[in-house]
DNA sequence: GTATCCTGACTGAGCGCTCAGTCATTACCC
DNA sequence: GGGTAATGACTGAGCGCTCAGTCAGGATAC
């Protein structure tokens, strides 16, 4: 995992006056603690181990955290940067070709597939952060569905998109949001049954509105 | 919370001999442990709160459950019968009239907000049981969205659902269960936009396929 | 009397975090 | 340049405490 996490890790707390340090020493954290909870979960990781993965001792690790959760924080706040990244990349690429949204839904949900582990482990640990950094990480949530309800919007204004209130544009980014990560925590059921690329072209039709039932209305 | 918790219950090893007191007493449990998970989350509630909440003594606990993991189980098994019987009741009720499918969402959408806090719960704690019996939960997530398979099945045969195949409908079953349980993981988010019937009526529409894009294939 | 249910003081393993001390590097002085 | 002082990154043994789980013995029912 690449170092993404400059803005809000200013927030954690550090005892190290070297910044250039403190990235570098944080990134050996974060990618050892990454490994060890998609493997043994938070709570059963310790910090003797988050500090012997990441190749430096318990005494220093606390140089630069002032708690195991401020490691958990720094974890979730890098899968983010992680995920936004990467969408955010695939959107550009996406944006100059035609059936955008299309292109998009499976950009994204290549993007949840290459970073299953880390989404699962944001909706199973999320819970341990103190109240404050629970928000952040969830608002980090809204952050990603902000890009899908940005491009909805275009596409709507474009003609592209039958017309919908902002209300509706902005579920269904949700939906698109959640979707992907469906794909992330059920995948030991799913996988069984899918292929990426069924997932993919099923979801597609699926959110595309070539889906489901007649009304009676 | 009621005792529907008869079968898998079994599983789980007391000291105590006399049935009924097992079944009464683990009510007992369940719902003391229920509520302090809720509030507090597994890991941050002693044995001894449960215990206590429960109105009996940490040595009592240990007769009717062999760990602090048995109760978690035990509180997982509760909350999907109760979610399965709400379902199941729900759709006693609508199978009858028209309109079936809308009919069923608004009903399951209803069960999840009703349930909320405890839908979360499975999300958020299901990591901390052991192996063998995340397995369990995790398929009883799949029980409940055989219902939605099933019913499915049944309007795409009367012809009330455009011909699917089955890897449609199951994925489509798939996405309602999602699509309830997003209203429980993102509530913090949703309810500040919408209020529960908006989004029933806004998700019904989405999965009845009123929902989006035009194709350029 | 004995089988069963129940109590709560007790144990000890485990873990987050600290802190006294080491060492390499830099800054400063003459 | 060589001697000295200051800085700050780094170490790891161990402290303090929590908490799941035990067990010896008491209460109750029949």
């Amino acid at each position: 995992m690449t170092n993404r996490n400059s803005l809000r890790t200013k927030d954690v707390p550090t005892q190290v006056k070297n910044q250039e340090l403190v990235d570098q020493r944080r990134l050996q954290i974060v990618n050892a603690a990454v490994r060890l909870f998609i493997e043994k979960g938070f709570h059963k990781t310790t910090t003797r181990e988050i500090a012997q993965a990441a190749g430096i001792s318990i005494g220093l690790l606390y140089e630069y955290v002032a708690s195991k959760e401020d490691v958990l924080y720094l974890v979730c706040e890098a899968i983010h940067a992680e995920v936004e990244h990467g969408v955010t990349e695939a959107l550009k690429r996406v944006k100059k070709g035609r059936d955008v949204l299309a292109e998009m839904l499976r950009e994204y949900f290549l993007v949840c597939d290459r970073m299953s582990d880390h989404i699962l482990l944001i909706y199973q640990e999320t819970r341990a952060l103190p109240q404050q950094w629970r928000k952040r990480v969830l608002e980090n949530e809204v952050k990603i569905t902000g890009i899908f309800v940005e491009t909805l919007r275009h596409l709507a204004e474009s003609g592209d998109l039958p017309h919908k209130d902002k209300q509706s544009i902005e579920l269904i980014a949700h939906n698109i949001s959640v979707l992907g990560h469906m794909w992330t925590f059920r995948r030991w059921f799913l996988t069984r049954h899918y292929s990426i690329e069924d997932y993919i072209k099923l979801q597609t039709d699926f959110i595309l509105g070539k889906s489901a039932g007649k009304h009676s209305d």
